[in-house]
DNA sequence: GTTTGTGAATAGTTTCACAGCA
DNA sequence: TGCTGTGAAACTATTCACAAAC
C-alpha cells in the first residue's frame, strides 16, 4: 500500500538495505529475496518486506526484488539520486580521516570543502582538498553546499553549526559529544563515538 | 520502582545523561534537575525521569539530582565503574584518529593495544602505542582485554571479528560498513558513518 | 512451489498528568 | 512551592500468519 506515514525506524533502515543491495549488485547479482538480503544484513526478512511496503511494490511475488530497480527506488526515497555536496569543518585527526574516507561516495556524497581555524593548516591540502579559513564559511551558500560535517572540539561545535546554518547548510553530521541546537528545517545527526562504546559493557554479562 | 525490565532505548540514552552529568559536574555544579539536564541535552524532562525510574530513586523531590550520586549510579548500571581495556585493529586513517581520540577516557576506557597486518606499520608507534602484528591477536586473552575496535576494510572485518572473539573479546565497536556475525554472548555495535550521512537528505525538505 | 505484501496481534516506547515528598 | 517518580493512556514499531501473485 502507498502513502502511509513512514516510520522513522524504517527511514533509519533504508540505507542498510541500500548498502546490501549495492553489495549484491556489485557482485553481478541481478535479483535477491527478502530472505537473502536479510541474512546478508543480519536483520529479519519480514522487517524488510514491511519496510518496503510503505513505499509501494518493489518486488515480484515468487521471484524477489530486482536489484537495479530496488537501488533506484531507495535512492529516490532517500533523495540520494541527485548527489550531494558536503563541507567538513575541523581538520584534526578525525576530520583528516574523514576527508580520506572513500565510503561517502557509495551514497553519492562528495566532500567539496574543508575548513579550519588554525593558521598553520589554512592554505595546506588534505586528501587533495584545500583547507580554507573557517571565517569564510559563508562562501558555501554560493557553492550550493547543503550538508556539513562537524569535527571540531566540543567547545566550538555550536558556533560552527550556527555558521554553517547561516551559510545555508540544511543537514549536519556532528561528531562532537554534545547536543547542537539548530533552527527548524535543519536536521542534525550526532555520532558520539565514545558514547556508543559506553553502551557495550552493559551488554557484556558474566565476562 | 526497582527491577522492572529495562527498555533498550533507556540503555541507549543513559550514556547521554552521563555525558550531561559529567559536563555539569566538571563545571563545579553539585546538583541538577531533570529540566536543566534535559535542556542541556536536547531531550524531554519526563523522559529522563522515566528512564531513571527503572533503576530506583536517584533524585530528591523538590530538589533534583545530586550529580556525584547520579554519575556513580549510572556508571555502575552501565558497568563503567571498573574501567575497560580495548584493542584497536586496523591502524589506517580512521584507526589512527581513534588512537589519538581523547573522548574514550570520559567513560573510563583505555586503548591498550593496536594491531595491523601491514609490515610497514608493525613495530612503529601511533599516539604512543606500539603497532603489533594482527596475527598475534591471541595475546589479548592474557592481557584481559574484553573490548575490540574494528577499523579495518569491509573485506577483513568478519575475519578480524572472529579472531578477536577467539582471543576472548566480548564487545566490538565496528566501523566497517557491514554486518558482523558473532556468537551468542558477544555484542557488536556498528557505526557506519556514511550510512548515517545517507539519512540526512531524506529529512531535508524543500531545500 | 516460492516469495511478496499486508492486515491484525503483540510488544515496546513515549507522553501525560498528578500524587507524594522535601 | 518545586520537583521527582510513576501508573495509565496514547502512540509507535515489530512480529506473525496467510492470501495473492508469479
Amino acid at each position: 500500500m502507498r502513502y502511509r506515514k513512514i516510520p522513522d525506524e524504517t527511514v533509519r533502515r533504508l540505507p542498510v538495505y541500500l548498502r546490501g543491495a549495492l553489495h549484491l549488485s556489485g557482485r553481478g547479482i541481478e535479483s535477491t529475496s527478502s530472505k537473502e538480503l536479510a541474512e546478508l544484513l543480519g536483520v529479519e526478512p519480514w522487517q524488510i518486506r514491511k519496510d518496503f511496503s510503505y513505499f509501494g511494490d518493489f518486488g515480484t511475488p515468487g521471484v524477489g526484488y530486482n536489484l537495479t530497480n530496488l537501488i533506484k527506488h531507495v535512492n529516490k526515497i532517500l533523495r540520494l539520486d541527485t548527489g550531494h555536496k558536503a563541507a567538513l569543518v575541523g581538520v584534526g585527526n578525525l576530520g583528516s580521516a574523514l576527508l580520506a574516507f572513500p565510503g561517502f561516495g557509495t551514497y553519492g556524497f562528495e566532500i567539496v570543502a574543508a575548513f579550519d581555524n588554525d593558521r598553520r593548516k589554512i592554505g595546506r591540502r588534505r586528501a587533495g582538498l584545500l583547507i580554507e579559513d573557517v571565517a569564510l564559511l559563508d562562501s558555501l551558500r554560493v557553492r550550493a553546499v547543503h550538508l556539513g560535517i562537524v569535527t571540531v572540539p566540543e567547545s566550538a561545535s555550536q558556533d560552527v553549526a550556527e555558521a554553517l546554518v547561516q551559510a545555508g547548510v540544511k543537514g549536519l553530521l556532528n561528531f562532537s559529544p554534545r547536543h547542537i541546537a539548530v533552527p527548524r528545517g535543519v536536521k542534525v545527526i550526532t555520532i558520539d563515538i565514545a558514547m556508543d562504546l559506553a553502551r557495550l559493557p552493559y551488554y557484556i554479562r558474566a565476562g
